[in-house]
RNA sequence: GCCGAAGUGGCGGAAGAGGUAGACGCGGCAGUCUCAAAAACUGUUGGAGAGCAAUCUCCGUGUCGGUUCGAGUCCGACCUUCGGCACCA
């Protein structure tokens, strides 16, 4: 009697065997080629859900398939585990975030454990604890000796509900924290900062990387160059050093059709140049702006509005004197924070003149226009006119004779601007690391000497968020003494955003348990780049962006000999459940536990490759993998049930006659068996895991109909289940394990050379020749593969349903496509 | 509004480089097994129509046009859905 499949039973024997012997442990080693293969690290949050395993199941699915090919692969994990989310969980739970951060790795562990990864846990990193911390205080240390760390005052974005600032590229949907949903206030802090703006051009090339054009585009976006003229207005105002406003623009052309300026309500020269009789009005709007959200200010919706405030600069082109209003569509965070308004050519100037009733002066002519006004802003290229000598040229041409002009006289010059800010990583909160900084009533900002380091989180703090640094009322870590002056000295009492943490734990991997450096550098020559980095693309302008940022400062120090951290990404789709995504608060998550102990980590890791192309994401459904789980059995049963040839080797041979038919049902084996090694390899190296699962069935199918002929000799079927089983061990790593060693082969399955096609074996001997009739299909008919242009159609005017199409008809063309088809045009 | 991706059976999805639309799986239907059911296995399954029948005909990849001997695939316009950005001067 036959063994059941007994997932449970199978999957613990070898995840406790592949432990105990070490297998997936992984060195450096020359004789091989190595490969990087990343998966973005989890968030300890708690549990994986099946979104988890769809991100980590595949990618491990194309490590295992690459380790056989020979490569020496890295594949490791660790966990994210500092950050708010499991701040806010712990508080809530009322138990240190430590203690809920490690009771979290345990059980992720566990479950990861159970899927059956090629994970080597000697490099497991966990960035909450000291071992690493001490690295990422170390790289701020670094940034700050670079210049690209600095402390300043600026207006920020801060989340009412977390309690602490958040960086521009956590703002999502106009103004909401990307975390909680809630809308984010401004707030003028002292913060730290990392000058991410000095690699903004380097941030939007992406050569020699193989990324996916979306993503490429998303950071482009966000880096927003914009190339222009920053142009000075002259300011003639009494008892005001000012003698001019800086405004940018990227048309310089349309110079000469300024009305009127206006100045984010923040604007530093605003108090000093309102008029006594204007001051109670401004000073009504800046307050009443500084009230709204970020979101109402920023609506598109809303109308425009602003005020005058009663001062006047003049536009040197022109000598003109053109008033100056405040209105709260400009942004201080922009450009210079003030803008030349243009209303005949720019659409928000257009509606804020429209409103005010502001005179529009057209500058650039529309093709063909013949001197009318116009009905709405014209905000594309024309000619030239209204502009003194600079009449007739085309606008193009005008940018740059302008910018010439404005640069000989001193009044301008050329200029780029970029939406990106600096990146802002101070955090009001207590889990995360803290900045590595002193303050010395005498020194200043000392940093914290490296031997110092790790500036270790105390324990003992009470972390309830309050708005400010909670570390602010733990006596023992704020004082301190200067490392210079060794007076009496308070430390920052900010921690880090989380990205810092996950901005180079990639590097880490290398050497997880180098305790002299952040890292090895010869083992992060050897193994860095990141081959291949899966993830999901909500990370687009946040971890991907940063820590390309960090890879060029780190370059720049001379720490790393490469300039982009991942050579090619791949964004897995998300997985949904009854239409709608998966998520705590629905209360629709879906846990693998349950599927693992009912049908096995394997059906689970093949169902989930199996729902849809990876990219794309699919919907998780429970009759779905009972199909896969079907699909297993039914190879279970296929290379364990006793194979029974027709008639035993040494009859088939005496019988000439059945020998012929038997040489040909193997030759087909043979050819099936290298087309599906062949099919499944090239969806492997794409990583078109649904197809390359589906070629496996198909395979299996076939075998399941050899079997029940038996029609091939043993010896060539088991050479047929040998590479089935070789084929699905990246899929199936247990089942295809246990199979292995039940067919009498050596351990370990993973060990073996992944299996090699032979294009000869594997060409097709006939093919479907398709004869259309003006493009109709009318027959098919069986040809050999090797057939000439003249036999094909030959073959194909003789069909006799063809012939019926062909009666009383002239034949204009014939259309032959080798191997494929022969269309006849016929009247 | 702008940028990007995508619309294929009852469902998830397949279709090197313009050449058999619907692989593979789910579900359905029929059958085998069973006292019965479940499970499993076998067969069948895009729609409409004709025929006792094997078969045959027509229609069919969001909509409307176009290119081509031939379009799910290429081009143009539009509709819908999903992501991202959104007063960036």
């Amino acid at each position: 009697m036959l063994a059941k499949y007994n997932p449970q039973e199978i999957e613990k024997k070898w995840q406790r065997r592949w432990a105990e012997d070490r297998l997936y442990e992984v060195t450096e080693d020359d004789t091989r080629p190595k490969l990087y293969a990343l998966t973005m690290f989890a968030y300890t949050s708690g549990d994986l859900h099946i979104g988890h395993w769809y991100a980590l199941a595949p990618s491990d699915v194309h490590a295992r398939f690459k380790r056989m090919q020979g490569y020496n692969v890295l594949h490791p994990m660790g966990f994210d585990a500092f950050g708010l989310p499991a701040e806010n969980a712990a508080i809530k739970r009322g138990i240190h975030p430590f203690t809920w951060t490690m009771q979290n790795i345990d059980n992720m562990r566990r479950q990861l454990r159970s899927m059956g990864t090629i994970y080597d846990w000697s490099r497991e990193v966990v960035t909450c604890l000291p071992e690493y911390y001490k690295w990422t205080q170390w790289f701020f240390l670094k940034l700050y000796e670079a210049g690209l760390a600095y402390r300043a005052k600026a207006p920020v974005n801060w989340c009412p509900r977390c309690q602490t600032v958040l960086a521009n590229e956590q703002v999502v949907g106009g103004g909401v924290c990307e975390r909680c949903g809630t809308a984010v206030i401004r707030r003028d802090l002292a913060q730290w900062f990392f000058r991410i703006t000095k690699y903004a051009d380097e941030l939007m090339q992406h050569d020699g990387i193989d990324w996916p054009e979306r993503i490429k585009i998303m950071q482009r976006n966000w880096v927003g160059k914009s190339v222009g003229a920053e142009i000075s207005f002259a300011l003639d105002c009494p008892g005001i050093d000012e003698k001019e406003i800086r405004v940018f623009t990227t048309r310089p052309d349309t110079a000469f059709g300024v009305t009127f300026m206006v100045l984010a309500p923040e604007h530093p020269l605003v108090a000093k140049l309102t008029s006594p009789e204007k001051k109670a009005e401004v000073e009504a709007y800046i307050t009443r702006s500084r009230r709204q959200s970020e979101i109402e200010r920023l609506s598109t919706e809303k109308e425009k509005d602003g005020v005058f405030i009663g001062a006047y600069v003049v536009n040197r082109l022109t000598g003109d004197k053109v008033p100056v209003w405040i209105a709260d569509y400009v942004l201080m965070s922009y450009g210079t924070g003030a803008v030349m308004a243009v209303p005949a050519h720019d659409e928000r100037d257009y509606a804020f003149a429209k409103k005010y009733n502001l005179p529009i002066k057209l500058v650039i002519a529309p093709p063909g226009w013949q001197g009318g006004k116009l009905a709405e802003a014209y905000t594309e290229p024309g000619t030239m006119v209204n502009s003194g000598q600079f009449d007739g040229l085309p606008s193009q041409q005008g940018i740059e004779a302008i910018c010439d002009f404005l640069e000989g006289k001193g009044w301008g010059k050329r200029a780029i601007t970029y939406r990106l800010r600096d990146w802002l990583i101070s955090r009001q909160r207590y889990w995360g690391a803290p900045i590595p900084m002193i303050y010395c009533e005498k020194c200043g900002i000392v940093p914290v000497p490296e031997e110092d380091l790790p500036v270790l989180l105390p324990e003992n703090a009470d972390f309830k968020p309050t708005g400010e640094s909670p570390l602010k009322y733990c006596e023992e870590f704020v004082n301190t003494t200067c490392p210079r002056c060794s007076a009496p000295a308070k430390r920052e009492t900010d921690t880090m955003d989380t990205f810092m943490c996950s901005s180079w734990y990639f590097l880490r991997y290398a050497s997880p348990h180098c305790d002299t450096a952040p890292f090895d550098a010869e083992k992060v020559k050897y193994w860095l780049p990141v081959d291949l980095y899966t993830g999901g693309a909500e990370h687009a302008v946040m971890h991907l962006f940063y820590a390309r940022f960090f890879i060029k400062a780190l370059r720049d120090m001379g720490l790393v000999s490469f300039s982009e951290p991942f050579s090619r990404l791949f964004n897995q789709g998300v997985i949904i459940v009854e239409k709608q995504k998966m998520s705590k608060s629905r209360g629709n998550v879906i846990t693998p536990d349950e599927y693992v102990s009912e049908l096995g980590a394997d059906a689970v890791r093949a169902y989930l490759m199996f729902v849809a192309p990876w990219e794309q994401g699919g919907e998780w459904d429970d009759s779905g993998i009972s199909g896969i789980s079907r699909w297993l059995n039914r190879v279970w049963n296929l290379v364990l049930e006793e194979y029974k040839p027709r008639t035993p080797d040494h009859a088939l041979e005496k019988l000439k006659g059945e020998q012929a038919d038997i040489e040909q049902v193997e030759r087909e084996l043979s050819r099936i068996t290298h087309q599906t090694i062949r099919k499944v390899t090239g969806d492997l190296e794409k990583l078109r895991f649904n197809t390359m699962i589906a070629a496996l069935m198909e395979f299996t199918n076939y075998l399941a109909k050899v079997k029940e002929a038996g029609s091939v000799t043993p010896s060539v079927w088991n050479e047929s289940i040998d590479i089935l089983l070789l084929l699905l061990a990246p899929t199936a790593p247990h089942l295809a394990e246990e199979l292995w060693e039940r067919t009498g082969h050596n351990y370990s399955i993973h060990n073996q050379s992944w299996p090699q096609w032979d294009e000869e074996l594997a060409k097709d001997e006939e093919v479907t020749l398709v004869v259309q009739v003006n493009g109709k299909l009318r027959d098919k008919i069986i040809v050999p593969a090797g057939i000439t242009e003249a036999e094909a159609k030959k073959l194909a005017l003789e069909s006799q349903r063809v012939k019926a199409y062909l009666k009383d008809k002239v034949t204009l063309k014939e259309i032959y496509v080798p191997g494929k088809l022969v269309n006849l045009v016929v009247r």
